[in-house]
DNA sequence: TCAATATAGTTTCGAAACGCTACTATCAAA
DNA sequence: TTTGATAGTAGCGTTTCGAAACTATATTGA
C-alpha cells in the first residue's frame, strides 16, 4: 500500500520538475529532445531512437525535432553509410540554453542530498526502472560500462586505449563510455536483439 | 553531474510508468485525475485543489473533471457550506477500473525493494520534492501526520479518538488521517496560509 | 540478380490537451 | 451595501500527439 504512494510520488515529482509552463519558449517535450541528445552516443542520435526512448513514434518525434531543428537547436546531418537516416546534434545555441532547462530545479535537490543517500537513491532508481522496463517490454537505454556488447581489449592496442562494442563493431572514445546507447543489452540478456529499435 | 542523471531518470522513470498510451480508455491526464481523488481527503476533492496539485490551472482541470463526469467515474455533489464549490468522488465503475492504472508496472516494481530499501527510497523522494516545490513555488500537499494544523487533543474526549485540524476547525476521523490535503503545512512553515489554494 | 520485406524518416489528418480569457455565482470584508 | 476575492465553467485558438499513408534506402533470400 505504501508502494502506491512512493509510485505516485515519482509521477509527481516527475511532472512537477518538468516544467509544465514552457520555460525559455521551449515546451517540456522540446526540452526532453534537448536533453536526450545532450546525452546519446553518435550511435543514437537519431529519430527514432529518441522515440523509442521516450515512448512516442517516429513521427511525432520527427514532428517535435522538426521544430528545434528550424529554430537552431538541432542541427541535422546526412549519415554516410546509411543514406535513410540522419544525424542530430545540439548547436551552440541550445548548449547555450541548456542552463535554463526547468528541471535544475530537481537536480539541485538532488545535488543537496548527502553523498551516501544520493548513490543509494540513484541505485534503486536505476532498479525500478530497469523493472518497470522489463514489465512494460520498452526499450531500455544504457551505458557501455554495464552493456554486453561492451569490449575492453586488454589495453593499448596501439598505444590507445582500446574500447570496442562488440554489437556494431565499432571502436569507442573514453568520453563516450559514459553515453546513452540505444543497442544497449544488460548483462545477464535474454535473447539477442536485431540492429534497430524495432518501433513501428 | 551525477546528479543530473538522476534528475533525468526521475523523469524518464514517470513518464514510462504514467502510460503514454491510454490504458482502458482513459489518458494519463485523466488516470491523474483518479489517482488523485482516490487519496485527497474531503477538504481536497475540488476541481481547484486538484488544479493546485497537478500545476495547471483550473480551467484544464474543469474541463478534464467534466469528461470524467460524464463517463460516469465522478461524482459530482454541491456543497452545503458554499454555494460556488463542489467536491468530486470516485464512482464505483471508477474503483473497479483502478486496478487497470497503468501506474500500477511502477508500483509493482516499488513493492519488489526490500523493506529497508523502500523506506529509504521514500524517505528520500519526499525530501526532493520538499526542495522542489520550495524552490519552486508550487504547493505542497501533505498529510495530517507531518502537517503543522493537526491537533491531537489528548484522548479519548467522548470516548473516541479526537483528532482535529487547527485550520478549519474540524474534527478528523482516524482513516482521513493519511489522506492528501491542500491545506498541508510545513511544521516547520512559514508565514501562515491563507485558506484556499490561491491558483488564479 | 531481382523481388520481397524491413527499416528510417517524413507528412498529413483528426482528436485531444492545454492555457488564456472572459464570465457567472457566491462568499467575505470594509 | 459595496468592493474585492474565490469557485467553477465556457469558449477560443494553439499545440501536441498518435495513427496511417507514403518515399526512399537496406537487407534478405530465392
Amino acid at each position: 500500500m505504501d508502494s502506491r504512494v512512493i509510485a505516485e510520488l515519482i509521477l509527481h515529482l516527475g511532472r512537477i520538475a518538468s516544467g509544465d509552463g514552457l520555460v525559455a519558449g521551449l515546451t517540456p517535450g522540446q526540452w526532453a529532445i534537448l536533453r536526450y541528445f545532450t546525452r546519446a552516443n553518435r550511435f543514437s542520435r537519431t529519430p527514432s531512437a529518441f522515440a523509442a526512448f521516450h515512448g512516442t513514434t517516429r513521427g511525432t518525434a520527427s514532428q517535435a525535432i522538426k521544430s528545434l531543428v528550424a529554430q537552431g537547436f538541432l542541427m541535422q546531418t546526412q549519415s554516410e553509410t546509411d543514406g535513410r537516416s540522419v544525424r542530430l546534434d545540439l548547436t551552440d545555441k541550445a548548449r547555450a540554453i541548456i542552463a535554463n532547462d526547468p528541471i535544475e530545479a530537481l537536480v539541485r535537490a538532488t545535488d543537496a542530498l548527502p553523498p551516501g543517500v544520493r548513490g543509494a537513491f540513484s541505485h534503486t532508481l536505476q532498479r525500478v526502472l530497469g523493472q518497470v522496463v522489463l514489465e512494460t517490454g520498452k526499450p531500455l537505454f544504457g551505458t557501455c560500462e554495464n552493456c554486453a556488447h561492451f569490449e575492453d581489449d586488454g589495453c593499448c592496442k596501439d598505444g590507445l586505449a582500446a574500447y570496442g562494442c562488440g554489437f556494431l563493431n565499432e571502436p569507442l572514445m573514453d568520453e563516450e563510455l559514459d553515453q546513452l546507447c540505444v543497442n544497449f543489452a544488460s548483462d545477464r540478456s535474454g535473447p539477442p536483439r536485431t540492429p534497430g529499435v524495432g518501433v513501428t
